[in-house]
DNA sequence: ATAAAATTTTAGACTAATCTAAATATTAAA
DNA sequence: TTTAATATTTAGATTAGTCTAAAATTTTAT
């Protein structure tokens, strides 16, 4: 009924619509590596099989949005079965669960959600949805409050200043990097990092409060 | 390049290839559920991409054997998995390992074949081909040579007399059956069966020397 | 407010995999 | 060995998903 295909757009506009305010046709076209003309054709066919609200705005309905969180869930799941279980590496598993994702029983996804003991986060530090689509909520802290020798998913920043957002880029800081904490400085605050296992990096504590970070611990 | 439809095909021809003595048309599409206007539609694909030797004698090349037999491979070892390690019964894995056989990555084939010790048998006892395409030689025993309390696979028969066959079917026995013994009499050499978790079945040992068996434990 | 630029949709075509119905070829039987 | 039955292939359609090129629409900028 629903084919991979379609999962695999519904995965997609659900992806875009956490971070764009409005989804569109060309962001679609673009993340999906088709032509805009091949995503506008397969809209009015989600809209017809009642996944998407309306052709103009390309907003999930429940079902659609349902789908996709159980379509992340089984991916994040696979993700943490590659790695925990058959000794992947975290950077290695991506494409291997983009197949896994689609395959449909939704006792195998209970029964290894159940084998792996309901782990919170996959590998890369995402939030696993449960089997209701809820998302964990994953505790937030700022950088100033890791601890030393531990492992963080980068998650948010507190502003949005742009000379901030600069100095983040400057040094290769980007949403969704493994962080684990080389050394605090007690004296000032300022904290050393090693980003996805590859450059260290020095933060000041005025940059270091003003990053969110929750637990990536790999286990 | 190979589609999950093709690769279907070629699983469907292997295993009829390994019964019948020509594999026909009619056959695979029975087998397939399909047509036989789209089989022979197929056949000319299969030919074109090397995987069949010719339109006319419906046989594997080596191309296309070895690949059925990474399928069955990953078929195999998935419902072991199924079975082992997140505890599904092993009549309930099929149609799941239908689907997880599809997954193209040989890294994974290897690890997971790793990860369950590289097993000779699936659930159902059928041999487990390994990276090469080769099957194990599974030991086959007559069946008044089994030992109380193990699980055997019903393999094969030493005789094929008419009224032999018509005996084991008015007994509701068929190969690949899992045969669970009951108990032994040591007196006349007769045999009890458990067949397939289902019914009990007794036979005696001018039967019992003639059906042959292999191990089929679970473990 | 209108022209230019960008975005989206439509039209028409293609491929893989399927179907039914008809034509052809093969096998079996009288 | 000629006919009847069975098996296979071909022809023509259909569906899902894609494309390019052109038309239509919306947005942005002057």
């Amino acid at each position: 009924m629903i084919s991979t295909t379609i999962e695999n757009y519904i995965k997609a506009i659900f992806y875009l619509g956490e971070t764009a305010t409005n989804v569109t046709v060309s962001a679609v076209a673009e993340r999906m590596q088709n032509s805009p003309a091949s995503v506008s054709d397969m809209l009015r066919r989600l809209y017809e099989k009642g996944l998407i609200e309306d052709k103009n705005n390309i907003t999930l309905t429940d079902q659609g949005s349902f789908l996709a969180k159980q379509i992340i869930r089984k991916h994040r799941l696979w993700e943490t079965f590659l790695v925990k279980t058959l000794d992947f590496k975290w950077d290695e598993v991506h494409s291997i669960a983009e197949q896994l994702e689609h395959v449909q029983s939704s006792l195998l996804t209970e029964r290894l959600a159940r084998f792996l003991e309901y782990p919170e986060t996959d590998p890369h530090g995402d939030p696993i949805p449960d089997k209701d689509g809820n998302f964990p909520d994953l505790s937030i802290i700022p950088l100033s409050e890791s601890e030393p020798g531990k492992s963080y998913i980068f998650r948010s920043v507190a502003t949005d200043a742009k000379d901030f957002l600069n100095h983040l880029d400057n040094k290769g800081l980007q949403l969704g990097q493994r962080w684990v904490i080389i050394e605090k400085e007690e004296f000032d605050g300022s904290v050393k990092l090693l980003v996805d296992d590859k450059n260290e990096v020095y933060l000041s504590e005025k940059v270091a409060k003003n990053l969110n970070i929750c637990s990536g611990e790999l286990d």
